[in-house]
DNA sequence: ATGAACTATGAACCTAGGTTTATAGCAAGC
DNA sequence: GCTTGCTATAAACCTAGGTTCATAGTTCAT
């Protein structure tokens, strides 16, 4: 497969692609050069990249991905549940943040809010 | 005050009450220039700048911020109160997509994520 | 009255996750 | 064999919310 199809396939741009390469966190097993350098994907990297999308949208950075991606050999099990409990503690730590917001939106809207006389 | 005090006062870095200034969300009536150029501010920016922060908190941009205070005059209480509901109904789909992104980061501890199998 | 501390400005720098541009080498259809 | 399209790279650009730097004028304490 060249870049452009698995472009199509997950529907990320084709300068994503290269740039999650460079950013390292692409494993070698999914892309190979060809004779004149253009890159050549296996198939499984639709579903990795599909994987790929997911830690993303659940608020992992690249370099954790690029951590997990990497250290897969020395990382063992638990040390993976660890870091997706610490992820999970992230995001109640944004819901919780969330949840405040918008209580003081709604004191706003309620007037009860020492807010709105000020501006 | 000179920028300093009000610096201590709000836990605001100088160089951030320059910034927001250069951003125009800081009114003419809180920081006037004496005879060398020096900002002379008003003992009112400490609170203003207390609900500066507390809009960035939940969620408001500089960008919107700055509407708000510039279009003062002419916003409505509808118009405020339509962009505070707006902001709430913001805060509520990151809300959502957080429920989904901690549901799957469960799933993925419990092993019924078809994720690990990959990664 | 002089050196340290405070103020000012514009411009460059920072992070994160990409996108765009400039330039050049292959490829495929007619 | 030529034009259009795909691939490659490095480097610059983008947004947001700031921070840092270089340079210059001011003020305070001794």
């Amino acid at each position: 497969m060249k870049i452009n199809e698995v472009a199509k396939l997950t529907g990320l741009p084709i300068s994503t692609l290269r740039f999650y390469e460079r950013k390292n966190i692409i494993p070698d097993k999914f892309v190979q050069r060809d004779e004149h350098n253009y890159r050549v994907y296996s198939e499984e990297i639709v579903d990795f990249l599909d994987d790929v999308k997911t830690l993303l949208s659940v608020n992992f950075s690249i370099e954790e991905i690029s951590l997990l991606v990497n250290q897969e050999l020395n990382l063992s099990y638990e040390a993976k549940k660890k870091s997706v409990e610490q992820k999970i503690k992230e995001l109640e730590d944004i819901q919780k943040q969330l949840k405040k917001s918008k209580a003081f939106l709604h004191a706003v809207l309620d007037g009860t809010a020492n807010f709105q006389t000020k501006c």
